[in-house]
RNA sequence: GGACCUUUAGCUCAGUUGGUUAGAGCGUUUCCUUGACAUGGAAAAGGUCACUGGUUCGAGUCCAGUAAGGUCCA
């Protein structure tokens, strides 16, 4: 067996282990009947996204669900891919074309979509590399990407399903316009933020009546051009008598009318609205209401066009904005501006304002929204945290129909055709359903010649919403097999962050209810059982991690200063459920120390003897000798079984940094500052040697598979290394006993743990740690030849003399002896007798003093609260007997204390 | 305007159904190259649990309100 290190060196054995996984199929997702199915889809990266700290966090919750399901014993798939992202890779494509002084016209749609095509080839999806490196588990060979052939033919026939189901429309409607890259929006796309402006109060002077004024306050001077009427409160007094009279326009000077809606806020300015219905959807509304012709002054690229006047036209719109204003003035329209903040739609991905805008769209009214809200609510799918449910549910009750279609070249194309010819701008509601019109097909007219394809794509999401089935074969029946769809749908758990609930996640409920298996119970339908929510990692100021900000550090920088195992130790470390972590880099070292720890545990481990056959658990547990234990034995295995308990409730509970903790502690303290130290005295004696090294293999071994789903590389390097597996084997096939298995499996060895030894051994840490911070007291901590003393009783003193050398060796101490009486020596009162340090040089009495009657005092106020406490009729005749018990011996305890501490005062003097 | 979250040691966070003297890691201070590990060991200091009321024998924990910070929706 080669020999281990000194030091754990990630980087080869990341490497060596991640290529050897892959050329074994360890990974590969097959159908194993009889086993139970572990399964999840990747919340698929953007085509064009780099690995960033919020991917390593969401993908390696993903790979540690899976590698511990498949250390239960479960056949588990993990189906990576990619999302083509349609407009963030186009406008990549287009910046690299703009470098050439080119743009996507320049080559046409056929052209340009090849271009994406070969960027994609080329550098799109180097996530998917990236999180190899992080050690993630995905079946690779199953790689899918939203436009793969396949893939897109899912997504298109979901459209003419829709449509023939009457899901789907066209619809004339304000959307949000993307003046940047020229498209609709949906409006979970547009991110509202507060921006400062002015708001401009402008009076229209009334027709007829000179000097009589009506003022607005609007923050879009540049849209008056666009004003149709000027709206008031029907039932507002101010203007009763107005209404149905009419105004002059102050831009591109033109007659509209007074009109009364409800719809206006009589408390906002003047109580007075001007109505723009092309470029707001509240004007739109009230201009539908009043049969107004909307005037759109704005261009695609939100420039102000020749209806805007001749002053305006041309204009971008926040130039246009300033001229209007200055225009205004120099009429008197203008009344005056002041500052002001108000709510402004950002298109999120180009983070420019967007624009209201009337254009053509097609819409989807959202299948299955009644039984997506009971999916949730009845507990077929369960969120964590679950507070996230509400929000889903809040979204639901108040759904509005989703824009599909965007305006760009790189997507599914809509499966529409018009009939050469045809005037798309007056199409009436007839003519779309006129199948000499309209053709809405999968396959496509049968004479294309005669038709002209719809140019638009559909918005990605509305691919990505099929995504729990459509990766697995779905629609195709031969294809579904092959992937295993029965098997492993619905996919057992969804890890997303709570920032695409929306987006995403409600969607994908609606479209599994809608599409698999119809007629069958809802939970056969539902895409996933369990849905996991990420916090979001922030920075030390608490600010979200982002490319602009430059506060993101690289993980792959990270994975080569600390390892792939220690990035992933230390970022589930400072991730606990359901709220925003504060990244820090120096849990991520710490992460690395851990590794480096555990990797000498079992170097020390491996230095002090051969294994015996490790290869099997009932191997090692043959090899346990009851008689033998001692109890450190005792209590190792006591914290073994509590530490896998648990394990197992943390992920039963999805609260995977309590199980990193856990593990920690066991591991470190537990484990490496008692067990091994202990271990030591043992390891000299041949009677106990061999039973202790037992327990250590034992103990690492299910160390190393409750770590294995958290830190994969270095727990199959220590598998291998300490003979864990069978030769050609992996961690990966092992079986992951559940602590009563466990504790089933020693029982079988007639191994019953002893509670009264393992309570004996805290009773001896504890005396261990006062003997040492008595040393520490004295400036002796690291001097491993004091003499200690001891005043005790002759039960204590048998426990202290059966582990004397033990104590002897943790302490650090030359000796311990019982005594009857001791002078003049700095004490401490431990529950085994009060413990002395032999001082041959002069003790300073009067610092002594002062700690103790530190100690006294400390001492005195407990007494005094618990004896409060007791006193208290209430307490006594309410509190349950095991808290009044527990009071009484508290008290006793503290007593005996007050008075030992009394008593080695007197004895100074 | 509505909903949700957070507030515990210098920092980042645990604290399960209320029950002994509120914990961890990092940082700080002191000591230590002893043979698994200095990516380490030993010890120490450090908290009126945001605030105000209430329920209770008993509140960091439950309830109401206030304040500050954050997120989402409109």
């Amino acid at each position: 067996m080669p020999e281990i290190t000194k030091s754990y060196e990630p980087r080869e054995v990341e490497k060596k282990w991640y290529a050897a996984w892959l050329g074994a199929k360890v990974f590969s997702g097959t159908v194993q009947p009889g086993r139970e199915a572990y399964s999840i889809v990747i919340p698929p990266p953007n085509v064009t996204g780099v690995l960033t700290m919020g991917h390593v966090l969401n993908n390696t919750i993903q790979d540690i669900l899976i590698r511990r399901a498949r250390l239960e014993g479960k056949s588990t798939l993990w189906l990576p891919g990619t999302d083509h992202a349609g407009i963030a890779t186009q406008t990549v494509v287009e910046r690299e074309l703009r470098k050439s002084k080119q743009t996507r016209h320049d080559f046409g749609r056929e052209k340009f979509v090849e271009k994406v095509w070969a960027w994609r080839e080329e550098k799109g999806g180097i996530i998917l590399e990236q999180l190899r490196r992080l050690g993630a588990s995905c079946d690779w060979d199953r790689t899918v990407f939203t436009m793969d052939p396949a893939y897109s033919k899912a997504v298109l026939g979901v459209f003419v399903e829709l449509y023939g189901k009457g899901h789907i429309y066209r619809g004339k409607r304000m959307v949000n316009w993307c003046p940047s890259s020229l498209t609709a929006l949906s409006d979970e796309e547009v991110e509202m933020r507060p921006t400062k402006g002015l708001i401009y109060q402008v009076r229209y002077e009334v027709v007829g009546q000179p000097g009589k004024f009506i003022e607005v306050k609007t923050t879009r001077p540049e849209t008056i051009p666009g004003d149709v009427a000027i709206a008031v409160h029907p039932e507002d007094p101010r203007y009763t008598a107005l209404v149905g009279q009419k105004v002059w326009r102050p831009l591109n000077r033109t007659q509209i009318p007074i009109i009364a809606d409800a719809a206006v806020d009589r408390e906002f300015g003047s109580g007075a609205l001007k109505i723009t219905p092309a470029h707001d959807k509240v004007d739109f509304e009230i201009g539908q209401r009043h049969k107004l012709v909307p005037i759109d002054v704005l261009t695609p690229e939100a420039k102000l066009n020749e209806l805007a006047g001749p002053e305006l036209a041309g204009l971008d719109r926040f130039a246009g904005r300033k001229k209007a204003a200055e225009l205004l003035k120099e009429s008197g329209a203008l009344v005056k501006e002041e500052p002001y903040e108000n709510s402004v739609g950002y298109s999120e991905r180009a983070g420019v304002p967007i624009e209201p805008r009337l254009t053509w769209q097609w819409w989807l009214k959202y299948p299955k929204i009644a039984e997506a809200k009971t999916a949730v609510r009845d507990g077929h799918i369960k969120f964590y945290p679950e507070r996230w449910s509400k929000v889903y549910l809040h979204w639901l009750e108040n759904i509005q129909d989703w824009c599909i279609s965007r305006q760009v070249w790189w997507g599914h194309r809509i499966p529409v055709w018009y009939a050469k010819g045809l005037d798309k701008e007056t199409l009436t509601e007839a003519d779309i359903a006129d199948p000499t019109k309209v053709h809405v097909s999968l396959a496509g007219p049968a004479d294309p010649q005669n038709w002209v394809q719809e140019d638009d794509v559909l918005d990605t999401w509305f691919s990505s919403w099929l995504w729990p089935f459509a990766t697995m074969g779905w629609p195709d029946a031969a294809a579904q097999k092959s992937a295993g769809f029965d098997y492993f749908y619905p996919t057992s758990t969804l890890v997303t962050g709570p920032d695409i609930i929306f987006f995403w996640v409600a969607r994908m409920i609606m479209a599994g209810l809608e599409f698999v298996r119809p007629g069958e119970p809802v939970e056969r339908r539902i895409p996933f059982k369990h849905v996991y929510f990420t916090g979001i990692i922030r920075d030390q100021q608490g600010r979200k991690m982002s490319k602009s900000l430059g506060n993101s550090p690289d993980p792959l920088d990270l994975i080569d200063t600390y390892g792939a195992d220690g990035l992933r130790f230390g970022i589930i470390s400072i991730a606990p459920q359901g709220q925003d972590i504060r990244f820090q880099e120096d849990r991520i070292e710490s992460g690395k120390n851990f590794c480096n720890k555990l990797w000498n545990a079992c170097r020390f481990r491996q230095m002090n003897g051969e294994a015996g056959d490790n290869s099997t658990l009932a191997g090692i547990m043959g090899r346990l000798e009851a008689a033998k234990f001692d109890g450190d034995d005792h209590a190792i295995l006591d914290r073994l079984l509590a530490t896998t308990r648990e394990v197992d409730r943390c992920f039963a509970e999805f609260e995977f940094s309590a199980a990193v903790q856990a593990l920690y502690g066991f591991f470190w303290n537990d484990f490496c500052d008692w067990y091994v130290e202990v271990s030591k005295s043992k390891l000299l004696t041949p009677d106990t040697k061999t039973n202790c090294l037992t327990i250590q293999d034992l103990v690492l071994r299910q160390t190393l598979l409750l770590l294995h789903p958290f830190i994969p590389f270095i727990t199959e390097e220590l598998w291998s290394l300490l003979g864990y597996g069978a030769p050609g084997t992996f961690i990966e096939h092992a079986q992951l006993d559940n602590a009563s298995q466990l504790a089933s499996a020693s029982n079988l060895r007639g191994l019953v743990l002893d509670h009264a030894q393992v309570a004996a051994v805290a009773n001896l840490k504890a005396f261990v740690s006062q003997a040492r911070a008595l040393k520490a007291d004295h400036n002796l901590a690291s001097r491993r030849d004091v003499k200690f003393s001891i005043i005790t009783g002759d039960r204590e003193w048998a426990m202290l003399a059966g582990n004397l050398a033990k104590i002897i060796r943790m302490a650090g101490a030359a000796e311990l002896t019982r005594q009857e009486k001791v002078d003049g020596a700095p004490a401490v009162v431990t529950t085994l007798g009060t413990l002395y340090l032999d001082l041959a040089s002069t003790v300073d009495a009067g610092a002594e003093k002062i700690r103790l009657t530190k100690e006294l005092e400390a001492i005195a106020k407990h007494i005094a609260g618990t004896e409060a406490r007791l006193a208290n009729q209430a307490f006594t005749s309410k509190a349950p007997p095991a808290v009044l018990e527990g009071a009484r011996k508290q008290l006793a305890d503290q007593q005996a204390k007050r008075a030992e501490l009394e008593r080695l005062l007197k004895s100074l003097g």
